[in-house]
DNA sequence: AGGTAAACACACCGGTCGGTATACTATCAA
DNA sequence: TTGATAGTATACCGACCGGTGTGTTTACCT
């Protein structure tokens, strides 16, 4: 049988883990072969198969992984502001210091969503769930801020977000983060947005 | 000897382009095979190898043919208004259109983007090009508006634009592009853009 | 009548895909 | 001591991949 759950990973499977990641996340989920990824962990494909049971769910596993890796990342920067507005700001200057590290491809859940068609692949709802997490960071970091019409002020900078990536992955617009930053200021500004920022 | 170049396309090249083009954005460049695009288009696969060449070179061809189209589309959309404002808010409407037409699958330069890792594949290019022509457009069409910052502008209206396609197509959010068009008249406003519009 | 272009049919190539089977070894806890 | 557990090595599977070769048929142009 195979592990697949939440209990620990062992050390060739975490080996396993680390190097799909970065293959899938280099050079593309269709396009890494599972010989590939057990010859860069130095396992043999029987323990891969062992540990995760299919390429679906090492795919599903990775997607997970980086997606918490990014909500943690996200929360604590957050959460480093108190009020509201810079709270907001946060999640841009956030962005733009994660593309900079580890983003060289783009999200990687934008790209999963591409290349796995099929909708009955569970890789895509990892991807849509943190699509929605992120709507709804937003929505929660708006409201208090006293903005008009806040569902669609979360929404705009919920595509702010994500057009920054794309804008930069594909553009090459190396500041679309800091004009998204500074585009969000803007707009909490003309919402009516009230924070100690604001006179 | 295969085309390639702009010799107008024989019948059966034709019908291969097509059935390709279908086949590549509903289900990605790397998951359909040579073989079934052979089959739907009712053509062997020799035919498909002497009209085109490669199956790069049919990506390829697939990407140029669809940018075209968006860009015809879009083109015509911007020119039916005359004030600048209207013509970039023409853009959003023209996206919300689009959508909800024949973008089921989102952004088939983004898609392809995600999906052709290998930095020499040639149908990246294309894929840059049409964003680099998308962030030009809203250049042109800010500069006449006398709008602060108008490059950070444009780049920001892009950014909105794509950013409606990633969160209609993975997020779900139908209305996305209707949010993106109000946000860009917040913006313009914010701006100190100036049109028939404005009191 | 002859030539050329564009299809057709079909067999075939080396290689890779995801996945399985068998057998053997090292570690460690009951 | 015994028996899982986790790992190794290697061979193998059918299916499919992109791509080619040989030869035939159809139709239009000169």
């Amino acid at each position: 049988m195979h592990t697949v759950e939440q209990r620990p990973l062992t050390p060739a499977a975490r080996r396993v883990l680390e190097v799909a990641s970065e293959l899938f996340y280099s050079r593309g989920v269709n396009v890494v072969g599972m010989e590939l990824i057990a010859e860069e962990a130095g396992v043999t494909k029987k323990t891969i198969y062992d540990r995760f049971g299919s390429k679906q769910r090492l795919v599903v596993a990775y997607l997970r992984a980086r997606d918490l890796r990014w909500r943690d990342f996200l929360t604590s920067r957050v959460e480093a502001h108190g009020p509201p507005i810079d709270r907001i700001v946060a999640t841009f200057a956030a962005l733009e210091e994660w593309m900079d590290r580890e983003n060289e491809r783009g999200c990687a859940m934008v790209n999963a969503y591409a290349e796995l068609s099929d909708p009955r692949h569970p890789g895509r709802a990892v991807a849509q769930e943190q699509k929605h997490w992120l709507r709804d960071l937003y929505r929660t970091l708006v409201a208090p801020t006293g903005a008009g019409d806040p569902d669609a002020l979360a929404d705009t900078l919920l595509m702010l977000h994500e057009g920054a990536v794309v804008a930069r992955n594909v553009t090459g617009i190396t500041d679309a983060a800091l004009t998204a930053k500074e585009a969000a200021q803007a707009l909490l500004r003309a919402h009516g947005a009230d924070g100690p920022d604001q006179r």
